[in-house]
DNA sequence: GCGACATTTGAGACTGAGTATCAGGAAGGG
DNA sequence: CCCTTCCTGATACTCAGTCTCAAATGTCGC
């Protein structure tokens, strides 16, 4: 249940384990915040590795579900965040002062959203909620 | 109350009347299902409007509250559609066959989300919700 | 109507995120 | 080791959205 360690990741997801991949996964997972891609990209170059490795990388744990990928604050809407993520759900609460996320644990939302949805007659596939304001810290 | 013509749109935002203004906004209130950027650029293209003015015109629109920026599902998450909307409020039932988007009006689900956020520690200043599914056309 | 003036416009260059390509490189099974 | 397969990074590309600026246009007082 830990995949703390980069190898373990890969190993469960059924890929090679090249170095190129552990620095990312351990660049993301490193982190309690999410981080932008571009910081990644950033980041990782100074090791040598490229951008499109970076991309690929996050992608196939955005797939796998060891990453969830979130709409930042930064510069309008822009970019993606990357954060370590149950793969299931997307409910978020975001500081706008600190940038701060935390995922909200909410069946009891998911099964008033499937109803709403319902009640529209839509089949809901999936959803996504994410919350702006100040965290505690912050007000 | 009705800001069904171009012109009143612009006179109540105290805007200059300008004949490509009037195109796009009229091109984008025609619409009763949103519109992407490119669409609009596109078809407006055709009538001698640049791509800068439309871009322009959409975001003084959204800022003004007229329309609603949201986020499609052309291609990823790649583009905006925009669509005429009530601007405190981001929910929407969006069909992954057609596209078609509807507006959830749920203040339940508002007051849900905002009591979910304060039990948190979050004071919430905005929030989205979309959902995505299959309309009761397309099942 | 007319002219002065500020605002708006559109062509085109630019930015920056993300993608496609592909020859060379590494992983891993035998 | 060796061979096959998968992965990598350089590079070029796409494409939404922004910026710039000279030319066009709306507004308003006359
Ligand atoms: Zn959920
Ligand atoms: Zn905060
Ligand atoms: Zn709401
Ligand atoms: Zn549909």
């Amino acid at each position: 249940m830990s995949l703390r360690s980069a190898s373990a990741v890969l190993d469960r997801l059924d890929l090679r384990s090249t170095s190129a991949r552990r620095a990312v996964i351990t660049a993301v997972l490193s982190r309690s915040q999410p981080v932008t891609a571009r910081e990644l990209v950033a980041r990782l170059a100074r090791r040598g590795i490229g951008r499109a490795t970076v991309f690929r990388t996050l992608d196939l744990l955005v797939r796998a579900g060891v990453l969830s990928r979130i709409h930042g604050i930064e510069g309008g809407e822009r970019c993606f965040h990357y954060t370590r993520c149950a793969p299931e759900h997307h409910h978020h609460l975001v500081c706008r002062a600190c940038g701060k996320v935390e995922e909200i644990d909410a069946r009891r939302l998911d099964a008033r959203l499937d109803s709403v949805a319902r009640g529209h007659g839509f089949r809901a596939l999936s959803h996504a909620v994410e919350i702006q304001g100040l965290c505690q810290d912050c007000h």
